[in-house]
RNA sequence: GCGCCCGUAGCUCAGCUGGAUAGAGCAACGGCCUUCUAAGCCGUGGGUCGCAGGUUCGAAUCCUGCCGGGCGCGCCA
């Protein structure tokens, strides 16, 4: 049980023991101040509140009957009635030696859940650009989380496949072929290639036929469609595995569920959802109506789960992704972090998933949603030619970048490689710089702070890792050395340790939030906190005397290992010496 | 027209299930390297939390109304 969840507990049975209301909980809260405590309880001014008594009787009550036996060195009551909780020293000391010999720095585990979870999806029609990074990245992050909290996860990467533009694509390179490039050639410069398919369908009426007529055909499953687009995928998915590769994506070939899957299942989709009444024909398509979610004057949401052509879209698709993912991989839980832009549409196809019974009423379907990237301008971000950024070029200018500055700052690199150690710099900027913001907001693209290796970055965190294996190395040669007991003595000593206990509230939050900035925050936290003590508190020189050196190398360690967990759960690698 | 999101320091952002004096980074200015990596540390300046009401002992946080911006709303995905 975690610190927190302790207190928390003492002061529940406290207000019970007074006839409290334990609904009212104890509302434990960091201290804001540290002459206010490390932790403060409100409860007992939201307890007043409906009690209708005085907030500081009732604190007063409680801590009379609160048992902190020797976790507590001191309470008060401050202000209208603020509990304030002093832990004792000790009792920091004992919980830190028993997270360092625990096999995990999250004791407390959680009820383990099968979890979907749907993300980076790409488009294989072109190359990812900046706007993929953030979906890749955030839904990385919260699986790595999750499966470190015990979930079984199950990646979903529902790459689009499928669809009117690949009629356009496939007889793109078939003149391509034609002309004697081999396709792997041809595509070589994927954006270009769709650009000029694009190009050919505006000018050329009897390309954009040829284009709309493979569409029908490539779904009837005609051979030499089939074989082309075949080709134009596979080298597609290469690309987007070199990415992830680069990355440092956690995503696999077998995690691939492309919307091509559920072709099949589309059709039985759709008249399941006619037997049961919830869609009709309307205007010649296939339209799913939502009465629950009508508008103010009574009109209900509507769908188009088929077109008057016959030919189906995305929601249809997402359907059948509901109900394989429930009823084949059986998802308890599904994530999907996809744009904000879709909102809507998300929350049509649940409601229809739920109403058609493809998923069960017991399955939690969530819908994180991130904002769009924008230009220094506030509109979406592009390039002054007015195209998208590759999120290619921008990793690589991030390698680029970082190798000068290792260059500069440490040309005596002893056991990395210089240009393994930008990779991880560079990258780790990179991610760090998106990760580390609100998830929902938009946000503005600018180079130079996404590759930004100073202050509340990637590197920062990096860079205090490896103090703490420069440390280690030097005290390797030192005969005594080793970590030991943790006693705090210092003030910085003290914050590094109270810190050090959170970190496992920090990963429950985010796995239920699916909020990866919070992660960021506190691993800021922990570093700038960290180096606090670092500069101020000796651990290795001879002033030190063996069991204070002990007590410091054992934090260290304890940081140490915080940080590159945290860093390894957002996807961020971290490295002996930069 | 309807719906969703946003407005906090010059810039980029935290803080939002109500708590004590609103925090970081960047930029600016001033200190600290013969002593565990200066990608660092210490310090200074900088904010009517878009505006106006309301609820409350207490509001950046909750409610209402404005103002400003973004996005979405049946045959693209």
């Amino acid at each position: 049980m975690s610190v927190r969840a302790l207190l928390d507990q003492r002061l529940r049975m406290a207000m019970d023991a007074c006839g409290i209301p334990s609904h009212l909980g104890p509302q434990l809260a960091r201290a804001s101040r540290p002459e206010f405590g490390d932790f403060q309880a409100n409860g007992a001014l939201a307890a007043a509140k409906t009690l209708k008594t005085k907030p500081r009787d009732l604190a007063e009550r409680i801590l009379a009957q609160a048992d902190f036996a020797d976790l507590v060195a001191r309470t008060e009551i401050a202000g209208p009635g603020f509990i304030n909780l002093h832990l004792a020293d000790d009792f920091i000391a004992q919980r830190l030696d028993d997270l360092r010999a625990a096999p995990r720095l999250c004791p407390s585990t959680a009820q383990p859940q099968r979890v979907v979870v749907d993300y980076s999806s790409p488009n294989l029609a072109k190359e990812m650009h900046v706007g993929h990074l953030r979906s890749t990245i955030i839904g990385d992050a919260v699986v790595r989380v999750l499966e470190y909290l015990g979930h079984d996860v199950i990646r979903q990467n529902h790459m689009g496949d499928w669809g009117t533009q690949f009629g356009m694509l496939i007889a793109e390179l078939e003149d391509h072929v034609g002309a004697g490039d081999a396709p792997d050639m041809a595509l070589a410069d994927l954006e270009g290639f769709y650009q000029s398919a694009k190009a050919h369908f505006d000018r050329d009426p009897h390309f954009a036929d040829r284009a709309r007529r493979y569409v029908v055909e490539l779904q009837a499953g005609n051979p030499h469609c089939r074989a082309l687009w075949q080709r134009f995928i596979d080298i597609s998915i290469a690309h987007s595995e070199a990415i992830y590769r680069q990355l440092n994506v956690s995503l696999s070939h077998a995690d691939i569920r492309p919307e091509s899957f559920y072709n099949a299942q589309l059709e039985e989709i759709v008249t399941e959802l006619v037997n049961l009444e919830i869609a009709r024909e309307d205007q010649g398509a296939l339209v799913a109506f939502l009465p629950e979610l009508a508008d103010k004057q009574g009109n209900p949401s509507a769908v188009i789960v088929r077109k008057s052509d016959g030919g189906y879209l995305y929601a249809t698709t997402d359907l059948a992704a509901l109900r394989y993912r429930c009823r084949e991989l059986g998802a308890q839980r599904m994530l999907y972090f996809i744009d904000a832009r879709q909102s809507l549409h998300m929350k049509q196809v649940f409601a229809v998933a739920r109403k058609a019974g493809l998923v069960g009423a017991e399955v939690h379907l969530e819908h994180h949603a991130f904002g769009t990237m924008l230009g220094s301008d506030g509109k979406p971000f592009k390039t002054r030619s007015g195209g998208t950024v590759k999120l290619a070029d921008l990793l690589d200018e991030a390698e680029k970048r970082a190798a000068q500055l290792v260059a500069t700052k440490n040309p005596e690199l002893t056991e990395t490689r210089p240009e393994e150690i930008a990779r991880k710099v560079g990258i780790g900027a990179v991610k760090y710089a998106d990760l580390s913001k609100t998830r929902t907001h938009d946000y503005v693209f600018d180079w130079d702070a996404i590759l930004s290796f100073e202050g509340n970055t990637a590197p920062y965190l990096q860079y205090a890792y490896t103090r703490t294996q420069s440390l280690f190395r030097r005290a390797a040669s030192l005969p005594d050395a080793t970590p030991g007991a943790i006693r705090i003595t210092e003030p910085a000593e003290r914050r590094c340790a109270l810190l050090l206990l959170e970190f496992e509230e920090v990963l429950h939050q985010v796995a239920t939030e699916a909020y990866p900035h919070v992660l960021c925050n506190y691993l800021y936290e922990l570093a700038t906190t960290f180096t606090t003590f670092y500069q101020h508190c000796p651990v290795l020189r001879t002033e030190v005397d063996p069991a204070l050196r002990a007590s410091r190398l054992a934090l260290c360690d304890l940081a140490a290992r915080t940080l590159a967990t945290g860093l390894d759960l957002l996807g961020i690698e971290v490295m002996a010496e930069m």
